[in-house]
DNA sequence: ATAATATTTAGATATTTGTCTAAATATATA
DNA sequence: TATATATTTAGACAAATATCTAAATATTAT
């Protein structure tokens, strides 16, 4: 639960969730989205799939990442019991 | 948005938030039930505040806080949305 | 094999954050 | 009015975080 609010506590990071749920990209096309170095954003991919928000998979060259909606049944939940 | 990811950032205020679900408490109640000083919850409240997870009222000595679920809609609809 | 491309790792730095103690403010009570 | 209680504000500090540049690693193409 902690890693999950950590990870969706950044705007960028955010955005790249918003990003991924219209399609699956690689670390190259997400960090052209964005004013931010591609260590920057490799960085932030690195939380995003520790907290299991991503996952990613090796295309040759290129690491393609995917968005994972089932980590977010957790958040779900937990909001919904607030609002019981 | 982002202040309300700010604020559930951080496992004493999720904590204080589920204690506010159960019954509305004053600050030193709240504080009583954390090994943190009282200016540091004061703090926390102060963050929940500012992210309308939380309204407070005075009542004499006591200032009582009460939890606003209303705006879990918008953090709710957030996660709705990636879904999909 | 060499060069080019994609991505991450390492290390540095400035900012933000959570915590503390001490002091200030506000209300209630003797 | 003086004292006790409740809470916040102020200021300090250590730890965490977001960012950067430079270097390392891995894959593809010439």
């Amino acid at each position: 639960m902690n890693s999950l609010f950590k990870a969706l506590n950044d705007e960028t990071r955010r955005q790249i969730v918003e990003l991924l749920k219209e399609k699956d990209m690689n670390a190259g096309e997400i960090a052209d989205r964005f004013n931010i170095s591609k260590p920057s954003i490799s960085h932030h991919l690195d939380i995003l799939k520790r907290a299991d928000l991503i996952t990613s998979e090796k295309k040759g060259q290129f690491i393609e990442y995917s968005l994972n909606t089932s980590i977010l049944e957790d958040l779900l939940n937990w909001i919904l019991t607030l609002k019981k």
